[in-house]
RNA sequence: GGAGAGAUGGCUGAGUGGCCGAAAGCGCGCCCCUGCUAAGGGUGUAUAGGGCAACCUAUCGAGGGUUCGAAUCCCUCUCUCUCCGCCA
């Protein structure tokens, strides 16, 4: 969330810099409009409770002396009644009032950075460089290669649960585990990052640490009857390993590599992709999470996206790295840079991972902070990045390695996971 | 799922109604002494908000209650540990 103190002393620059996201942002009737006068009515309520509670505070404490030395205390007592009356009332509207100004605060999204594209769809992103060349003759669709290998069974996938589910097999289900493999082991033994495992489902605090509560409820999955939720990305466990905790500033960079599986409901996105496996209900995914001081934040971005970029490059993938527009960026990001790998049965880039810097947003969110040089808790700047999404990933491997015979080429870096196989082809 | 125990500051751990934001130890900061040494002494050290200085307020797992007053008593919830059951 938004720093609060800077809510009241950079109110100006603050609502400057979130119109940038565009429309209805800082508009009347949103959250950011509305957060002032609550804020304002939130610290006079605690004002005006402070002074009763410092009374009654005092009072008491002469009731407890007399009473100590065996004096009356009866007309402080009585007189004291009253005052805890009206503290008890007072204490119940000032904090509806905090919580209503905390309530709303949580739905403010992040100050987009200096640096982000000015623009308000994906149309003013831009585009940074290009990798690897793109074929340009004509490949079938992921959905047709893998159909006609035996790999892929999207029908038996919407039996079993629905729509945007699916089924692999043979060497479709051993390149998912293999891609997995691949990543993991690059980012662990070559990018720095530590391995973690971690649950697929996470509470409502957990998932309001990283921001994907309480705006965006209708994209996950909840837990019938539990307030428990299945995990969109790993990004929501594993940055929420910290939560409420004072970090040591030497502990700091930390970076975490997971594999996780994702589910999200995909509420906005009827009729969008609606063949294939570029978006599922479930996939899975290889995630970097960094937690660094605040400063070092964008130097950070740089070096976790192109450890994401080394997964592209290692696999032979030609790809494209966009630096997303303020209107683009997601509500938690402050700054992102999406990474495009080419789907050549369409002609075009596709999203295949999002790295992001998110500040202290979330820091400040999850409550969690390191000490600074004088020793005072700060909010620790976070990030993360898909390192990559598996599911599109598999996809580009297929269509990038195909073949006129109808066989898939497997890259190099990744034979050693398939048993030593150069290609997929029908048995 | 059943029975019992517990949840206190960066950590360990006292504290059963007022003088407790909290003993002691560890760790850490600063200062001092000393040279025969894997040390000694002093002092400081929670978080958040307000004034932004003195100081005030809140917080002892969370929420509610009793009371003039709660870390301390009562209720509910969550989590942890032990035993039993069950299970991959």
């Amino acid at each position: 969330m938004i720093d609060r103190k800077a809510f009241r002393t950079d109110f100006d620059a603050m609502q400057t810099a979130l119109s940038r996201r565009g429309e209805g942002v800082v508009d009347a009737g949103s959250a950011w409009s509305r957060a002032k006068a609550l804020d304002v009515r939130q610290r006079e309520l605690k004002g005006e409770l402070e002074v009763l509670q410092s009374e009654r505070n005092r009072v008491s404490k002469v009731i407890g002396q007399k009473k100590g030395s065996g004096a009356d205390a009866s007309e402080e007592m009585a007189l004291m009644g009253e005052v805890s009356r009206q503290v008890k009332g007072l204490d119940a509207t000032a904090k509806e009032a905090e919580t209503e100004f905390s309530n709303i605060l949580l739905e403010i999204p992040n100050l987009p950075h200096d640096s982000v594209p000015d623009g308000s769809d994906e149309a003013a992103n831009v585009e940074l460089r290009k990798w690897g060349t793109p074929r340009e003759d004509e490949v079938p669709a992921h959905w047709d290669i893998g159909e006609a290998l035996g790999i892929l069974d999207f029908e038996a996938g919407a039996t079993l649960a629905g729509s945007r589910f699916s089924v692999l097999r043979g060497m479709g289900a051993r390149l998912e585990r293999a891609l997995m493999q691949l990543m993991l082991d690059m980012h662990a033994d070559k990018h720095g990052y530590e391995e973690v495992w971690v649950p697929a489902i996470a509470n409502r605090k957990t998932m309001t640490g990283t921001g994907q509560l309480p705006k965006f409820e209708d994209d996950l999955y909840k837990l019938e009857g539990e307030e428990l939720f299945l995990i969109p990305t790993a990004e929501v466990p594993v940055t929420n390993l910290y939560q409420d905790q004072i970090l040591d500033g030497a502990a700091l960079p930390i970076k975490h590599c997971a594999y996780t599986p994702c589910f999200r409901r995909e509420a906005g996105s009827a009729g969008r992709d609606v063949r294939g496996m570029i978006r599922q209900h479930q996939f899975d995914k290889v995630e970097l999470v960094q937690l660094v001081q605040p400063e070092h934040a964008l130097s950070a971005l740089h070096d976790l996206t192109a450890h994401a970029e080394a997964v592209l490059q290692a696999l032979e993938l030609p790809y494209r790295v966009v630096d997303l527009c303020a209107g683009d960026i997601g509500f938690s990001a402050q700054k992102t840079f999406d990474l495009e790998v080419w789907l050549p049965s369409q002609g075009i880039y596709r999203e295949i991972s999002s790295c992001s810097s998110f500040g202290q947003f979330q820091g400040r969110r999850a409550n969690i902070r390191f000490r600074g040089e004088d020793g005072k808790p700060v909010a620790v700047a976070t990030l993360n990045g898909s390192g990559l999404a598996i599911g599109r990933t598999l996809v580009a491997v297929l269509e990038n390695g195909w073949q006129a015979d109808g066989s898939v080429k497997i890259p190099v870096a990744l034979q050693s996971y398939l048993g030593g196989r150069e290609i997929i082809a029908n048995a």
